[in-house]
DNA sequence: ATAGATGCAAAGAGTTTGCATAGGT
DNA sequence: ACCTATGCAAACTCTTTGCATCTAT
């Protein structure tokens, strides 16, 4: 049976309360306001545990590694400020994109990523407003 | 200045002659039938080189490391199977989706990728034809 | 009391870099 | 001859795993 640690709620509750999916260092690094001792290695383990049991969905984007958010079973999809690196929901979706395979492909699912510049980044060219931290420095 | 090398000549054919993109190691392993003790370090350089020039093109799609292809620089996406993992070009695009971005955000760009079974995979639910490993075997 | 969870450190996988040598030009 | 490119091995980053200890139940 799995047992409620402070390490695992406090995680958990990083990931419900952040407005955007985060990396596991990022969630370790404001874990660890909570639970001062708090180990890489127990972020990943509960990153997984969570994942299995539905609770949080993995965000996964062109050429970054895995960041993760609270599992909102609804479709969507995914936008990346190409200055302050952040990435956040769309809950658009173009549809029907079965017809774009080449012919004999069936197509099941799909992912789309846009990017350009959030509603912070709009006017300052090189960096975000800085409500948190960028995640390639 | 640059030289041309057996490595080089034969690792860039291998990207050219290939029908997907392909991993580095993809690509060592196809460039070796040409170059018996090609390494690996030289593989990521050249195509680091490759890239800078414009001779092939990085294809990331959602949690997968990098693969490459020659550079055609019409605007495309890609599909990659779920049987056979091997990702194919797409060269419809469904356009427009500035729309779908949250208000107050541009979008300049977008990355779209399809999952579903090629045409080889279509019948077989558990493996492709195979006519090239797979990528997660 | 007991079995799952934690933290640390070591181990893996993928990619990059340093260095002596090989090989284009 | 010169100087870039190569191959090997070590370094690096991100993620996973082994193990002794801690702790929720």
């Amino acid at each position: 049976m799995e047992r409620l640690t402070r390490q695992r709620s406090a995680l958990f509750a990083v990931i419900e309360n952040a407005q955007r999916p985060l990396s596991p260092q990022e969630v370790l690094e404001a874990a660890r306001h909570e639970v001062a001792g708090l180990g890489l290695a127990t972020v990943y383990r509960n990153l997984k545990l969570l994942l299995e049991e539905g609770a949080i969905a993995t965000v996964n984007l062109p050429g970054e590694s895995a960041r993760y958010e609270v599992a909102h079973h609804a479709h969507h999809h995914h936008f990346q400020c190409t200055d302050c690196q952040r990435v956040f929901d769309v809950h658009q979706c173009p549809g029907d994109l079965a017809r774009l395979a080449p012919a004999g492909f069936s197509v099941a699912r799909h992912e789309l990523t846009l990017y350009g510049h959030c509603a912070d980044c709009q006017g300052s060219p090189a960096q975000g407003v800085g409500h948190m931290g960028h995640s390639h420095p």
